[in-house]
DNA sequence: TGACAATGTGAACACCGTTTACATATCATG
DNA sequence: CATGATATGTAAACGGTGTTCACATTGTCA
């Protein structure tokens, strides 16, 4: 690259003129939509007040997005990438212990849906009447992304010792197996269902609050609830604070 | 009231014609909506749909709802209630044992959500851009009622002693105090937070299920692990079976 | 320079929720 | 029983939406 250009100035950067035009006007498309859907969510999204925004007229959007669906599915598989890469880095920088790294993936979590709790429901709320997830899609990229996060947390925890073994009830599923000797041979099976729990668990604990659902009991305050339930939940696990 | 009548014979339930007419249509409209819900979902139930499915003229709806949003708040209503009493009769019929009874109460909350997803979604999914639940509304109403049912399972397994005292590791916050005492004088605040907590957990679960994050790991077969789960949080409360 | 593809527009279509003016059926009352 | 009031339903219209189509314009490249 830095390829050396005539006097008259242009494509150095392999990019011509008009790809360069096409993905700033992707970027306008998506930000002014990721504003109109904060404002008033995912559902009511409306293109002709996209395309407003950015001075367009309605059809042209069509150049850039096959229609509705298309935009919305770009913006849902944006936003798992995000809060994977929120969720990645509060583990990374959660400190040493176990426990401080779940912690801190579990606050980011929260801390992010409650942030864009739009943008969080456009991930975990009802589903897009004409959006389907493909099996290979980022969707399922996002959701595994930070279930590898939270997954290498309780394998750390398991390799020190600090999570002892849990008596699961029931014999494993092939799946369960499967993927546990995917992520560690020697990692007990019956880590994932409790670890998938986990994650219902807080994410119960979001989905509720980021609905208003503790506020008859917690009015502004509900931080305290996830805090107490974060401790008993890693309790539950044997990773002590 | 009971007045005599002429010959003619009619009105004797003191309900007139046009009273039973309108509740009748009334019954029309809502099943008519709930089956078109149950196809596309909340979000894109369409007023003159409803309207062609009972053959009657789109202007005509607004003399029994102010609009759509006034129907889908009755809708969603229905579905708290609806939700509220599969719970507590599960919960009625499930048992002897706080563990049984919990374990029952969960499963019953499961089912309904599996047996009509986007009911479910009415209720705990992205909310309806136009719908503020009203705080002495029905919805608070249906919550309060699954709340209490739950709760009271708890108060019984702490009064046989079946419930070990909780550490919560933070003091009680004052609404924390004021509902505990609110139920039982004597029963320790601490529960609580512990029983919302359990809820979110089963929430949590019931949730990504019904958003299909689990079949990737269970494909069909998610049950397994929200029976395991089930086992897993009645024994974190100590609650054994 | 000219052909070609990419990009944007305006008008139209079908659908939606909602309002308005009007017709009809039911009711309560003289 | 007749009459006026009220409840119920309709047709037409308005402004909004997503989407398509024919057409103009602009950038790219042989």
């Amino acid at each position: 690259m830095f390829a050396k250009l005539p006097v008259s100035g242009h494509t150095d950067t392999m990019t011509t003129r008009r790809e360069r035009l096409r993905a700033a006007t992707f970027e306008e498309i998506k930000t002014a939509a990721l504003s109109q859907i904060a404002e008033v969510g995912g559902s009511s999204l409306s293109l002709r007040g996209v395309a407003r925004e950015i001075g367009m007229s309605p059809a042209g959007l069509y150049r850039y997005y096959d229609g509705r669906d298309e935009l919305l599915t770009d913006l849902i598989a944006d936003a798992y990438k995000d809060l994977a890469t929120a969720v990645e880095s509060a583990i990374d920088e959660g400190g040493d212990s176990p426990h401080d790294r779940f912690a801190a993936g579990m606050r980011a979590y929260r801390r992010w849906a409650l942030e864009q709790p739009n943008r969080f429901l456009l991930i975990f709320g009802t589903p897009i009447p004409g959006y389907e997830a493909p099996d290979d899609g980022p969707t399922v990229e996002g959701n595994r992304r930070m279930g590898e996060a939270f997954f290498s947390v309780g394998v750390d925890a398991w390799r020190r010792g600090q999570m002892p073994p849990v008596a699961l009830g029931r014999p494993t599923t092939e799946g369960e197996r499967n993927l546990a000797a995917d992520i560690d041979p020697e990692m007990p099976p019956e880590f994932i269902p409790v670890m998938l729990g986990t994650w219902a668990h807080f994410h119960g604990l979001v989905t509720l609050e980021v609905l208003n659902q503790f506020r008859w009991l917690y009015g502004d305050d509900s931080e305290v609830l996830f805090e107490s339930e974060i401790e008993r939940l890693l309790s539950g696990l044997g990773v002590s604070g």
